[in-house]
RNA sequence: GCCGCUGUGGCGAAAUGGCAGACGCACCGGACUUAAAAUCCGUUGGGAUUUACCUCCCGUGCCGGUUCGAGUCCGGCCAGCGGCACCA
């Protein structure tokens, strides 16, 4: 019936000390000029990607990047910065609204809900966020400024000729809606019937939708874009400078796909048009024996011959009705259907066929290839299947029945044979651009950003239509609230469900409102922002909080990696749309990325609830404490690794914080905890001292390294040390609980407390160390034979090595190994070791 | 298929090119206890040999290389995980 025996309190200290955090508002960080800045000091801003707050609550991932930065929060504050450490909620998106398509409910009502309970479980982990800057994607505050950006991109151009977003003022072209950064364009889009609603491919997964797994097909609609393509060129040059993974930075340039090659002109004598294709390989010109366009090429009715017409027709009418999975899966085998046209290629007045296939996409390049089948493996299977012409001419051709697609020797090419691909490509480009023919170019996988949804939850646009033209709302005229519905039902048609809110939508006479409303990702496109200057009313950012706060960016952003190429990409094009407006001072918004590992069930699997192996943290605080589940997560093995939970590690590191416990207070007759009768102001020991200073120096480079495991081994170290019958020394256990405070705070602050030290263990400055304590005079230096260790060998430190020699020559182990055996070599690295070669 | 990451005890892991396995878990043994829990102390990579202290051999996914010396550096594989996937 007992509950079972606590072995420290911390179900009573730790809810003390949450509150004494807010109530003091210990964690509230001033902007430059308010109350209390302190302007001698330097700044760090360390920023969690904002959580979803979704209905099922916190999961054991959230907190393990988040004790991460909240040691480094508290930690930089010990060191003398200003701090600014925040939290919010990115609180649009479809879960909310899925729930009021079946319950009625309000989505704003489930968020705020959830909301509510997301900060509840992160309180009670105890992390030192300054609430005052909560910022919540959903409030009209917010999105306010959201929108007041989207119009910033409205209002702009990207000038080739400057590399940057300038207002459309500054267009001298003919018309300015060709060249908006937002723009609304009728484009083939990730339609989901399911869902109601277009993705951006980044959303579609194997031709489902990434939420739900609903199927997605292909289908022409009007939607807005973001000319993200702008951006390629710095998107990746501007990624090199910082300080992220390499890997994140290799998925980004990836993704936006970067490649270099030629545009080539195609005649087509009988209509008289020019087919233009993009190539990476200009120098197998002379291999290209026929062509293909995408089916949904413009040119194909007019290029198509009377008798190919009905073939052509059929197979356009079968890859419409196809779906992008089905292309995925029917990819294997190739398909396409000649129109009966013929192209010119330039290089050799040669007639070729010219082809549809669905091999060649509409939206990369130009739309059409010109097909060189020996050096593509695409073509080569095309061209087997369709038995269409093969000539090889780069060498070394070793096998006349394969695919040759590396570089290699120019043949069968007139003037560039016996050229290396390396020479014969930028040679023939040249050639190309001499005669008018073509010229080089630049080709990026990535697309414009798809940003408009049919979603009820979501920014709407600041934008009215009238006479079939868009124009943008003024910005006294923000926050643009969505409508009360009653239903937030898909209408099914791909008219978004505000289209139901007649009265709303009218916005004059003659004038109507853009019923679309922004993807998820708009809201968190800035919101680091926003946290330097919460609450401010007339900007979305002040220039002197932003100036202060994101001066080299954010200076520690941690993270998952399922963001690598959505959040990071879209946050980073935003950023530098601002940069280019003035509005802020960086190029780049984060300076420092770390990636934390997914945190895998006990069973090594993810975590799932249908595999029923989630933990909660909830549990975990309940039955070991909110600084037990902090520092689990940061013992389990280096942050950035994948690792699987286990209740028994959680043990571990709560029997340790016990121990430390213990280790000032002892447990009376009575059974009350008191100060331990061991506790004295005793002088260190030569051996005590270091430890202490050891473990100083040990913790501060781990935590300036992000090695948080390795510094909660080093201080389990040193309470080991001091945990034994002996006199405990107040002083090193005064350093202990600094060193500490950042991982386990909670109990560093009750213990300080009990202990009477001066004001509060966050108020401390950080302990320094001192080397000269950590230097041995003697030292035990390993002594090898033939690299395999025979004996040891303590020395004074500073002995020279010929000293060292001898003793080692000397010892019977290595004089047993080396009998009968010539000395060749005798290694002596001086207080390392020692290794003597013989054979 | 391409790109990236990771392979070390029974498990999570640690190790500026220099004593492999710190720290923790689990296991085993001991102390305390009427008993249990908790706590404290100790053992624990594998093998051979020995009464015992000892001593020796093997060992960081596999094969090779550089080096006095390789978990660490280089080359070639293999496996697991993640990403991309007809991008011309």
């Amino acid at each position: 019936m007992n509950e079972k025996r606590k072995p420290y309190p911390y179900d009573q200290f730790e809810p003390r000390w949450q509150e004494f955090w807010e109530t003091n508002e210990t964690f509230k960080t001033p902007n430059p000029g308010e109350l209390g800045f302190d302007v001698s000091k330097p700044k760090y801003y360390v920023l969690d990607m904002f959580p979803y707050p979704s209905g099922e609550g916190l999961h054991v991932g959230h907190p393990e990047g988040y004790t991460a930065t909240d040691i480094i929060a508290r930690y930089k504050r010990m060191r003398g910065y200003n701090v600014l450490h925040p939290m919010g909620w990115d609180a649009f998106g479809l879960p909310a609204e899925q729930y009021a398509i079946k319950t009625g409910q309000h989505p704003r009502i489930t968020t705020e809900r959830n909301v509510t309970r997301f900060k509840k479980q992160l309180q009670r982990i105890g992390f030192s966020y300054d609430w005052s800057r909560e910022v919540n994607t959903t409030d009209p505050n917010y999105f306010k400024w959201t929108q007041w950006i989207f119009l910033k991109l409205y209002n702009s151009w990207f000038n080739p000729a400057t590399n940057q977003a300038e207002p459309v003022e500054t267009y001298t072209g003919t018309d300015v809606n060709n060249v908006r950064l937002a723009y609304v364009a009728e484009v083939p889009v990730n339609w989901c019937p399911e869902l109601g609603t277009v993705l951006a491919n980044e959303e579609v997964i194997d031709g489902k939708s990434e939420v739900g797994g609903f199927p997605v097909v292909r289908k022409p609609m009007r939607q807005w874009m973001l000319r993200i393509t702008s951006y390629a060129e710095r998107l990746i040059d501007e990624l090199d400078p910082l300080d992220w993974p390499e890997g994140i930075k290799l998925l980004q340039k990836n993704w936006i796909g970067k490649s270099e090659g030629a545009l080539v002109g195609f005649q087509i004598p009988d209509c008289g048009l020019r087919l233009s294709v993009f190539t990476t390989r200009p120098d197998t010109l002379f291999g290209a024996t026929y062509m293909v366009i995408a089916p949904e090429h413009a040119i194909v009715d007019a290029i198509t011959t009377p008798t190919q017409k009905e073939a052509v027709a059929d197979y356009r009418k079968q890859i419409a009705g196809k779906s992008d999975m089905d292309r995925t899966e029917l990819a294997k085998e190739k398909t396409g259907v000649f129109t009966g046209s013929y192209a010119v290629n330039p290089v050799n007045e040669e007639r070729i066929p010219i082809w549809i296939a669905d091999y060649v996409l509409t939206g990369y390049g130009t739309g059409a290839i010109m097909a060189v089948p020996a050096h593509d493996e695409r073509d080569w299977e095309f061209a087997k299947k369709f038995d269409l012409p093969i000539r090889f001419v780069v060498g070394p051709v070793e096998d006349e029945d394969k695919c040759f697609a590396l570089s290699g020797v120019a043949l069968n090419s007139k003037f560039l044979n016996g050229m290396t691909t390396a020479e014969a490509k930028p040679f023939m480009t040249t050639w190309l651009e001499d005669q008018g023919l073509g010229k080089r170019t630049i080709n990026y996988k990535l697309r414009d950003w798809l940003f408009s949804r049919q979603r009820y939850w979501g920014e709407p646009f600041p934008i009215v239509w009238e006479n079939g033209q868009h124009r943008a709302l003024t910005p006294v005229e923000l926050p643009l609230t969505p409508p009360p519905l009653d239903d937030f039902k898909p209408t099914g048609t791909g008219e978004p469900p505000l289209a139901r809110a007649t009265d709303w939508i009218r916005y004059s006479e003659t004038a109507t409102r853009e019923t679309n409303t922004m993807p998820q990702w708009a809201g968190s496109c800035w919101y680091y922002l926003r946290y330097c200057d919460p609450t401010n009313s007339e900007m979305f950012v002040s220039k002197e909080a932003e100036n202060y706060w994101m001066n080299n960016g954010v200076d520690l952003y941690v993270g998952g990696t399922e963001h690598a190429v959505l959040h990071l990409l879209y946050a980073r094009f935003w950023h530098k749309v601002l940069f280019d407006l003035s509005y802020v001072s960086t190029r780049e918004p984060f300076q420092k990325l770390v990636n934390q590992g997914m945190i895998l069930g006990t069973d090594g699997q993810k975590m799932s609830k249908s595999r029923g192996n989630v933990v909660n943290p909830d549990d975990i605080i309940s039955e070991y404490g909110a600084d037990s589940l902090r520092l689990y997560e940061m013992f389990m093995g280096p942050l950035e690794q994948v690792k699987p939970w286990s209740m028994s590690g959680v043990e571990g590191v709560h029997r340790f914080l016990a121990r430390v416990w213990r280790l000032v207070m002892e447990e009376n007759q009575e059974g009350q905890w008191e100060l331990s009768s061991l506790l004295g102001d005793v002088e260190l020991t030569n051996r005590q001292r270091k430890v202490v200073h050891a473990g100083i120096k040990k913790v501060t480079e781990d935590i300036d390294a992000l090695a948080f495991n390795t510094a909660i081994s080093a201080m389990m170290v040193y309470t080991n040390e001091f945990t034994g019958t002996g006199a405990r020394p107040l002083s090193a256990i005064r350093t202990l609980l600094v060193l500490l405070n950042p991982f386990a705070p909670h109990l560093s602050e009750e213990l300080w407390q009990r202990l009477g030290f001066d004001k509060t263990v966050s108020e401390q400055s950080w302990p320094e160390w001192n080397e000269t304590y950590l230097i041995e005079d003697e030292v035990e230096i390993p002594v090898q034979v033939n690299g395999k260790l025979r004996d040891r060998l303590t020395i004074k430190k500073d002995l020279p090595a010929a000293e060292i020699e001898l003793l080692a020559m000397a010892l019977p182990k290595v004089l047993e190994h080396t009998d009968g055996k010539t000395i060749r070599k005798i290694v002596v690295v001086p207080g390392k070791l020692v290794n003597i070669v013989a054979s």
